[in-house]
DNA sequence: TAATTTTTTTAGATTAGTCTAAATTTTTTA
DNA sequence: TAAAAAATTTAGACTAATCTAAAAAAATTA
């Protein structure tokens, strides 16, 4: 059994691992724990201890196989509390993430099982993110950002990649919902800003702030 | 915020006050929690530094106002989480105890208060026990046990004074549930067993241990 | 490549919660 | 009511997770 903290740890090396073959540094991991360097060492030697990642001093650290399981395992927990949060108790999607916090570290395999099928085995957090297998395995899906597509094509909205309630708040607010049709009419040349036909029904103007963290397929 | 451990404390010293003006004392804390007196002594120490609890030394603890509605709050979140696990999960009333001990600990006045709505505002718990209200406050209803019924009588069976799994699966074999009728037939002079009919369809001997466990109107 | 800056690790403390062993207080017994 | 037993508290340590300040290593710059 590992504790909520080791379990948050994991979760921080993976997420700050995507994308990028180099180990994580002490510094982004003290950033994103809201710690400080020295703790975060601290806690590498115990993790490298147990087995959980791979780390020389100095070097940053990868996950091992075991480590991203686990790590995997964690988001699993997370983001199906997420879709019972959002599905089930009607909390809007910049609401679930930091209950879910909390939810993740719940240990029990039944219960995250039984969660599953009264969800309906959901492929998908309400952020559009997928949710991982009882094995540890998630697929991935690459998708590309609203401020790459050229004028003229048609997309689907399919996820965000920032979290913050303030960003979702302002998406609610533009009615920006997971799963809309955008086609993209014109990219202003000035400040790149979109400007988007939603569902075929009406017109709004994007920032290209806000295109940038919208994910569409 | 109070630590999952005070929360526990403060559970168990409500649960150990039940039935009894003294204060609860120093060893009984230890053997329900599972740690040593020394460690309770400490414990307590900073309990009623918090305002929790009345403490003086060598003499027991009862809890303080304050200390009794954040128990009665922990206890409320613990029998929602036991209602969402057995009705809407699938869990058997024998297996929805320890879980709820880690949900009861997550900290989101929102969430509990959607959890009972999803629920219906259940009254009570699997087991029968009563669910305290949103300030802390829980009615107290007067059962008698089994073993107290005279022999003709008819009553239902509200629930359980005991809650460990081998005890209620040991009711699920017999069919023994929450609100069936039970007519007191005969009670034994050798053993104190007794005879029942239930729901007026079968007969039942029921030991007088477990007689003396089951709560009846 | 040597000096400077940045990053990371080590050293030494702190806090919550726990422990064992010893001291103290209360309760029971004779 | 004094001695013995039981219950409780104190003393002193330990672990996990954190901190600040100082030392050491790596990276950058001149
Ligand atoms: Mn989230
Ligand atoms: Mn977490
Ligand atoms: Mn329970
Ligand atoms: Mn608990």
């Amino acid at each position: 059994m590992y504790s909520f903290t080791e379990e948050n740890y994991l979760k921080t090396i993976f997420y700050l691992s995507i994308g990028t073959q180099e180990g994580v540094s002490t510094n982004a991991l003290a950033d994103s724990t809201n710690t400080r360097a020295a703790s975060v060492s601290d806690m590498l030697k115990r993790l490298a201890e147990k087995g959980l990642i791979n780390y020389q001093k100095y070097r940053g650290v990868t996950l091992t196989e075991e480590g991203e399981r686990l790590a995997l395992l964690v988001i699993r927990k997370h983001r199906l509390w997420e879709v019972f949060l959002a599905e089930k108790l009607q909390f809007g999607w910049d609401e679930v993430h930091v209950i879910a916090e909390e939810l993740e570290h719940i240990r029990s395999e039944r219960l995250i099982e039984k969660l599953d099928a009264f969800l309906g085995y959901p492929k998908f957090d309400p952020h559009g993110d997928p949710i991982p297998n009882a094995a540890g395995e998630m697929p991935r899906f690459i998708y590309r950002k609203l401020s790459e597509i050229v004028e003229g094509t048609t997309v689907v909205m399919t996820g965000v990649s920032e979290h913050s309630p303030a960003f979702l708040q302002h998406l609610d607010k533009a009615g920006l919902t997971l799963g809309c049709q955008l086609k993209v009419n014109e990219i202003s040349d000035f400040d790149k800003s979109v400007s988007v036909l939603i569902d075929n029904v009406r017109t709004l103007f994007v920032s290209h702030e806000v295109a940038k963290n919208l994910l569409v397929k």
